[in-house]
DNA sequence: ATAGCTACCTGGGCGC
DNA sequence: TGCGCCCAGGTAGCTA
């Protein structure tokens, strides 16, 4: 969604100037701020392509704007008129009447880099794995990959060589719906439920998609600063306390690699050995 | 090599 | 009302 709001707005417009707020949002790009804005200046974007949680706008000569949203990155277009955002942290502006475009970042985990020459797949990103909802995503191939793991089924689909884009809200409702509890141990798991998992994940991001993210934390929002009403469908993340949707058994908390993991005791039970 | 842990960072929400 | 603390989470970089 935030891919699809940049296309529409970006593709085919030439950058006039970025301007970065803060030395921050660039830290990844090692010649530092000055060397970012002029080196992005002056380029046409012609495609905006997505990997897991970056983004990359694609510029004639073949330079890449990798963009990594963190948890709180966010683009949004931005209106003539409006005070600027106070966690604004750069903004495009471009050779023609268009609007500008803002990038986001409230915790600043996120941020912006120019990579001469990498637009086809940004080197910072090849070790990526594909995410669930990439056309050549290879649902079999990770299967085998995830069931070859010895470490819990959570931290396996937060592993984002294994798969992309799972992170810990779209874990825990992907785990929820595949009724598996998160401490179970990926190789102890059959190939069925290691399917079932998956196509779960990809429901769950298909839908939070649809919805224009979770609102929550104004994680995704789209393009425009819409929030979406995903987290209004959680039946896990966040829930502790709450019936389970499905049986009524009240969602439980646990601490799970200095994250929280929330899952329904009774439909997700624990395995009897935590390995 | 691989698994697992920690630091990074900000501000909303909460308790006092 | 205001201060201070807790917490959220993706991932680089470290250790075991």
């Amino acid at each position: 969604m935030v891919r699809l709001g940049l296309v529409q707005h970006v593709v085919g417009r030439s950058i006039e100037r970025v301007t970065v707020l803060s030395d921050r949002a660039v830290r990844r790009h090692v010649a530092g701020r000055a060397d970012f804005e002029a080196a992005v200046a002056g380029h046409r974007v012609l495609d905006v392509r997505r990997r897991g949680k970056y983004l990359w706008w694609v510029l004639d000569d073949g330079d890449a704007l990798l963009a990594h949203l963190g948890m709180s990155g966010q683009f949004r277009i931005g209106s003539p008129d409006a005070a600027p955002h106070p966690h604004l942290r750069a903004r495009f502006t471009f050779a023609d009447a268009g609007p500008h475009v803002d990038f986001l970042d409230q915790r600043t985990f996120g941020g912006l880099a120019f990579l001469p020459g990498q637009a086809d797949l940004p080197e910072p990103i090849v070790h990526l794995a594909l995410d669930p909802l990439d056309p050549d995503y290879d649902v079999e191939a990770t299967v085998a990959r995830i069931r070859a793991k010895r470490s819990e089924i959570k931290r396996v689909l937060l592993d984002q060589t294994v798969v992309s884009g799972i992170g810990n809200i779209y874990a825990d409702e992907a785990l929820w719906r595949a009724r598996v509890n998160y401490a179970r141990s990926a190789d102890a798991l059959s190939r069925p439920v290691v399917r079932r998992l998956l196509i779960a994940a990809a429901e769950v991001m298909t839908e939070a998609l649809a919805m224009g993210g979770t609102s929550f934390d104004a994680l995704y929002v789209n393009v425009n600063g819409a929030s979406g009403y995903f987290d209004r469908s959680l039946a896990a993340y966040g829930q502790q306390g709450r019936p389970c949707p499905r049986c009524g058994t009240p969602i439980r908390r646990e601490a799970f690699m200095n994250r929280s993991s929330f899952y329904c005791p009774k439909c997700q039970p624990r395995p009897r050995v935590s390995r």
